[in-house]
RNA sequence: GCCGCAGUAGCUCAGCUGGUAGAGCAACGCAUUCGUAAUGCGUGGGUCGGGGGUUCAAGUCCCUCCUGCGGCACCA
């Protein structure tokens, strides 16, 4: 007797082995048709393997998460399959299901082209017309490492022959074709349907290891559904719209040329973005209690070689050198520089925790194929800080970042940031129990600001636990912004020390930290993540007087300057042209606020104001206006200071 | 850095198997004074990414370099 239980509690008995698929039939033929896979135990199991033992069972659909991986999945064996099938002495490797799709690698001599995708396809099809079934079967390892070598297949063979002792060898069978895979997989290929497409080509190391060989990579996506598969693809579409390398050239932010690789020719409005979100980092941190200090550019390289970063960080760096043969770098970061300042004269207990920021410019020679936009540049400004404490120190101060980090991205509209906590690698310094007090440190600070995190495991530096603030590009590239990095190293190495209350001279802790990141790299995910239509406070021009005739020319001018005086961003379209023409091109550049005067309002002493995305205007009398747009117009943390300072303390009340 | 793809006017792109560059938008000029997402007509604009080669002839074919794009590796 085999009892089973399913998820709404309910039990079925069978007389000997059952599997997912007799137990779908027998609750119906609708579910027997959906199901793809079941969880035995919370394992996941292929349809038709028999389970023996009393167990919980859930049958698994298209519509779970679940079964879309699997689907997935299946996407890439059967385009494996393809892929041997026209391309004999192709070898297999690896092929998961990931995000929205699926990738398989292959080692190949002759490169795939774009055409080869086509082609590929149409086998795919073809592959899930012949609807083959696809078996599980366990082998002997050494027999299965004796026939993928007979195949030619070594990735295959190497991969069983590292697979862990005792872990079953699973082989899925479909059609003639046959690829180690742990499962589990659809009971056919006809299962997977045709909502899927391949996307794009790429080159991949064997084992994510540079020194390796570099197989080719199919990248791939694939959907329960033709609806779900357009959407998709339509929303990729979508996406590619609000590159923020196209809405910065479209909306005249920045460019970047082959001259200055890496580096940013900033334009008057996107350096007025730049500006503005620099101004509001700078009151946040004023209000946090940081000092901000400014450091050397140019330093010699022997405060290179004392702070570790020539012997780790050389290839990043530019150098340069005197007429006297210094070598001097351009710095990569500011750590060393605020050490520099925090040595002047004796620090005291007393002084810490001491939070020293800089918007400084660093330089960092990246890899050529690692740049991208604003994203990834050589030349940029952190919102860095580094706060120089005690251990004790260290859980107060995180929880106060923590704190700081999320506010302002709520203000800069990130309602959720995926949070990874980076702990100790195998190689590191410092001893386990400083290690201990860091990362249990960082946990508790991270979870009091309210914040989830997923744990990463083993990738902290090697001088301590970090944080990473992950944010996400308008099409799902995920990019470090924030930071926050607890340090026992460099304070040694480059001997920073303060007297403590026994009059002791002692180390202190030190925390680098960034929330923004990189001002280049948070206005790219910024300008994607708004589509570049900015909140008031932060576009670069905020509103544009449009006449109707040159009869208002005069007035317009007037109100231009009421704007302006009120401290807003205004500019002035006065040209012969129709309105229509005018609310167009103004709206197309994504101008938060366009104010048409013509004859009547110039009479009146009125607007008529239109909002970005609205059809609607309103007609407000211009001494309403600048009062409105000036209140909307506030930055969110000067918001909430005048809310605190009560009424009658500043106009606004939030 | 590695693999693949691409580079034609400010932008988006066309230019078949080699015969000497074209459209739309933008810009500029003229006319039009108009009530909320494109007024009409006209004009100018290109060493076809750089260099080399093949050819009577190269945007088109070959080599090479550069840059960009998509991944991979890297991201202290």
């Amino acid at each position: 007797m085999v009892a089973i239980t399913l998820p709404d509690g309910s039990r079925r008995h069978y007389p000997g082995p059952v599997s997912g698929l007799d137990i779908a039939r027998d609750i119906g033929p609708g579910l027997a048709k959906a199901a793809l896979a079941c969880t035995v135990d919370d394992e996941m199991w292929d349809l038709t393997r028999p389970i023996e033992h009393d167990a919980t069972v859930a049958l698994i659909t298209a519509k779970d998460e679940a079964g879309l991986e699997l689907i997935r999945h299946d996407a890439a064996h059967v385009m494996a399959e393809a892929v041997q099938e026209l391309y004999p002495g192709t070898q297999v490797t690896i092929g998961p299901a990931i995000e929205n799709g699926f990738y398989y690698d292959f080692a190949r001599n002759e490169p795939f082209t774009p055409d080869d995708l086509e082609r590929i396809e149409a086998r795919m099809r073809e592959i899930v017309d012949r609807d083959e079934a696809i078996t599980r079967e366990v082998w002997d390892r050494d027999a299965a490492i004796a026939h993928f070598k007979g195949l030619g297949e070594q990735y295959k063979a190497e991969i069983i022959a590292d697979l862990p002792a005792g872990e079953p060898i699973t082989v899925y069978r479909q059609g003639d074709w046959k690829d180690l895979c742990r499962g589990p997989h659809l009971p056919s290929t006809g299962r997977l349907g045709k909502a899927f497409k391949l996307t794009k080509l790429a080159g991949a190391y064997w084992r994510g290891d540079a020194r390796n060989a570099q197989l080719q990579r199919i990248y791939g996506t694939a959907w329960a559904t033709d609806k779900q598969l357009k959407d998709y693809l339509h929303m990729l579409e979508e996406a590619e719209k609000r590159d923020h390398r196209r809405l910065g050239r479209e909306m005249g932010l920045f460019h970047l040329q082959e001259e200055a690789q890496g580096a940013v020719f900033w334009h008057p409005k996107g350096w007025t973005l730049y500006r503005t979100l620099q101004s509001y980092m700078r009151r946040r941190l004023e209000a946090a209690e940081y000092v901000e200090v400014n450091t050397p550019s140019v330093v010699d390289r022997s405060l290179w070689e004392r702070s570790g970063h020539w012997a780790k960080f050389r290839e990043n760096m530019f150098t340069t050198s005197t007429d006297d043969d210094r070598m001097l770098a351009l710095k990569p970061m500011n750590c060393p520089g605020h050490v520099q300042i925090f040595r002047q004269g004796i620090k005291s207990y007393r002084d810490l925790p001491l939070r020293m920021a800089e918007f400084g410019s660093c330089h960092r020679n990246e890899a050529h194929g690692a740049l991208h936009g604003l994203m990834r540049v050589r030349a940029f400004v952190q919102d860095d800080a580094h706060i120089f404490c005690t251990e004790d120190q260290i859980v107060s101060e995180t929880r106060a970042f923590c704190d700081l980090l999320k506010s302002v991205y709520q203000d800069l509209g990130f309602e959720s940031v995926a949070v990874k906590f980076s702990d100790r690698p195998e190689v590191r310094a410092g001893a386990d129990a400083t290690w201990d007090k860091a990362e249990a440190a960082l946990k508790e600070a991270t979870e009091a600001a309210g914040l989830d995190w997923t744990l990463n495991p083993g990738e902290g530096a090697f001088y301590g636990p970090k944080l990473e603030f992950v944010l996400r590009d308008a099409i799902g590239r995920d990019w470090q912004c924030g930071t926050l990095q607890v340090d026992f190293v460099l304070p040694e190495r480059l001997d920073a020390e303060y007297v403590g209350e026994d009059g002791e001279k002692h180390r202190p802790v030190m925390l680098h930290r960034a929330i923004l990141g990189t001002f280049e790299r948070f206005l790219g995910i910024l300008i994607e993540n708004t589509a570049g239509r900015f909140p008031l406070w932060l576009a670069p021009l905020q509103v544009v007087v449009a006449t109707i005739t040159s009869d208002a020319d005069a007035y317009a001018s007037a109100v231009v300057t009421a704007l302006r005086r009120a401290g807003l961003k205004a500019e002035m379209d006065t040209r012969n042209e129709k309105i229509n023409y005018k609310v167009r091109e103004h709206s197309a550049a994504k101008v938060p606020v366009i104010a048409v005067v013509g004859k009547r309002e110039a009479e009146d002493h009125t607007v008529a104001l239109r909002r970005l995305g609205g059809a609607r205007q309103e007609v407000l009398a211009l001494e309403d206006t600048l009062n409105t747009l000036k209140e909307e117009a506030m930055p969110p943390d000067l918001v909430r200071q005048s809310a605190e300072a009560g009424p009658g303390g500043m106009d606004r009340v939030a």
